[in-house]
DNA sequence: CTGTGTGCAAACACTTTGCAGGTGT
DNA sequence: ACACCTGCAAAGTGTTTGCACACAG
C-alpha cells in the first residue's frame, strides 16, 4: 500500500502491481505463517486468477523472498524468509487440527549425520501437534 | 508368492489376492525404500487399476504394514514400517538426482524442543542430498 | 454365499503451460 | 514503446469416490 511496500516490490526487481503489493505485504505482515495458494488467495482482496497467484509465489520464491514448506497431506505452503537466513533447513511446525503452518526460524537445527552411502546436503523437518489456540479451544478454526 | 508371503497377507486380516501378495511382497524386499502409487503400479507384474493401488496402499497404512513419507515436490510415497518401530518420527532420505527415497530406520531423532506456543507430537524429517549411486555415475537414473 | 477386492468412470485438488491482451516503467 | 504481468482456457499429475461385478473365505 504505502511507499515502504513499494520499495519491497521494488527491491525485489518487480514491478508493483496491486497484486503483488498485497501477497509482499502478507507475507511480511505474517512474518511467522506459511500460505498455500489457496489461503493467499483468499487473503488477498483484489479478485486475481489462480494462475497469477502461483506465478506470484514462483516469483517470489525464485527471489528467495519466501520459502517453500511440505506438508503432512503434500501440500506446498510459503513463508518469508526471515531476514539473514537461508532458505534450507529451516523447521516448520504444523497443527494437526488448524492446520496452520508456522515457521520456527529461531530453531534452525544442524543437519543430521547419515548413512555414509548418502550424501546429505540439506533437509526438511516439519514438527507436528497442536497450537496453543487448538489446545484451548477445541472446535476446528482455520 | 510362496506361503511366506500369503502369511503376511493373513497377519494383516486381509484377503491374499495377487495384487496385494505382489504389493507386500515387494516392500518387503525391498525394506530400505520408499515408493509412491507410480512406482508401485510399474514394479507389479499384474496389471491394475491406478485405484487399486490406492487403496491397497490405504489399506496397509491403515494396518501399519507400510508408512508414509513426504517428499519434496509433495508427492506421497511409502515403505516398509520396520518390525517394532513406530510409524511416526523416521528419517527419510530423498537424493535429488534420481529422486529414490529411502527409511533411515536406523537414525531416529528424538522430538526437538519447541517453542512453549507448541505442543510437539511426532515429526517428519526429509534429508534431501545424493545417493552413492548417483554421485558414481553423473547421468540421472531411476 | 457373503463380504471384501477390483476395474471403470468420474470427479476433485493442486499445479503448470500457451496465448492474447493489459499495465508498469 | 517495450517488457513484463495478468486472465482465461486447457491440460497434466496425484488422489478419491461411487457403482457394478468378481472372487477369496
Amino acid at each position: 500500500m504505502t511507499e515502504k511496500h513499494d520499495k519491497v516490490v521494488h527491491q525485489l526487481s518487480l514491478r508493483n502491481t496491486r497484486l503483488r503489493d498485497e501477497v509482499v505485504t502478507h507475507f511480511t505482515n505474517n512474518a511467522g505463517r506459511a500460505f498455500s495458494e489457496n489461503e493467499l488467495k483468499q487473503v488477498v482482496c483484489s479478485p486475481c486468477d489462480r494462475t497469477t497467484i502461483y506465478r506470484t509465489i514462483k516469483t517470489l520464491l525464485q527471489k528467495k523472498f519466501i520459502h517453500k514448506v511440505v506438508c503432512e497431506n503434500g501440500v506446498l505452503k510459503y513463508a518469508l524468509t526471515p531476514p539473514g537466513a537461508s532458505v534450507a533447513n529451516h523447521v516448520h511446525f504444523e497443527c494437526t487440527r488448524c492446520e496452520k503452518v508456522f515457521c520456527l526460524k529461531e530453531y534452525s537445527l544442524s543437519l543430521p549425520r547419515v548413512p555414509e552411502i548418502f550424501n546429505a546436503e540439506s533437509f526438511h523437518m516439519l514438527i507436528k501437534g497442536s497450537c496453543k489456540e487448538c489446545e484451548r479451544c477445541p472446535s476446528k478454526n482455520k
